[in-house]
DNA sequence: TGACCGATGAAT
DNA sequence: TTCATCGGTCAT
């Protein structure tokens, strides 16, 4: 059952949290591609000094953040990787998940093929490989995720004991922020980023 | 119009 | 731990 609007319309880091175990779909000519997520980020809007937002910043950029919940965010990084984020609560509320590692589900021939390896564990171990695994790019930027071609299905909650919290990765720029424990991981799942 | 730089990845 | 890398962002 796909997820709904109302999904992502509420607190972000709770919405971070039951991502976890959730599947993202895209659906593609060549295959539909299929992960399980296993690996999120929080970033929290107007005082989260790590976010595209912070301060209220808002550019043709970080526009989709500020609309409802429920559409991707994508943005290039270091000149050469994708991130994928989903935008969650509700319009005027700059905030938004990051999805940095998935656990492939199918598609995983094509996965390999558009990620050069064949190891199944380096396919999805991060924000930038997940894209590429994915065929997620910039054109994705602002979709809906309640549409047909690019979206989540649900799954049982992953059970809080199973959760672990930590600081987010390579914010060390965002001051008292990059301590905030709001990456958010499967224990002892072999598919998160490193 | 252009100076600046990053929510990474891969090799070591 | 280090380092290559370059399109895009944002302020002008």
């Amino acid at each position: 059952m796909k997820l709904s609007r109302d999904f992502y319309e509420r607190d972000t880091l709770v919405v971070a949290k039951e991502l976890l175990g959730k599947y993202l779909v895209h659906v593609t000519p060549e295959a539909t591609l299929m992960g399980k997520i296993v690996e999120t980020e929080a970033y929290c809007g107007f005082e989260d000094a790590a976010a595209h937002s912070y301060k209220g910043l808002r550019s043709n950029r970080t526009e989709v953040m500020f609309g409802p919940g429920g559409y991707a965010y994508v943005y290039l990084i270091y000149g050469m990787y994708y991130c994928f984020n989903i935008v969650t609560s509700t319009l005027g509320n700059p905030e938004a998940v990051l999805i940095r590692a998935l656990e492939p589900v199918s598609g995983i021939d094509v996965m390999k093929k558009n990620r050069k390896t064949e190891v199944l564990y380096n396919l999805c171990s991060g924000p930038g490989k997940l894209c590429a695994a994915m065929g997620i790019t910039k054109l994705n930027n602002g979709e809906d995720l309640c549409g047909d071609k690019l979206f989540l299905l649900d799954n049982s909650l992953v059970p809080e004991e199973n959760i672990m919290a930590t600081p987010r990765i390579n914010v060390d720029y965002a001051g008292e922020a990059k301590d905030y424990p709001w990456r958010f991981i499967i224990k002892g799942n072999k598919f998160v980023s490193r």
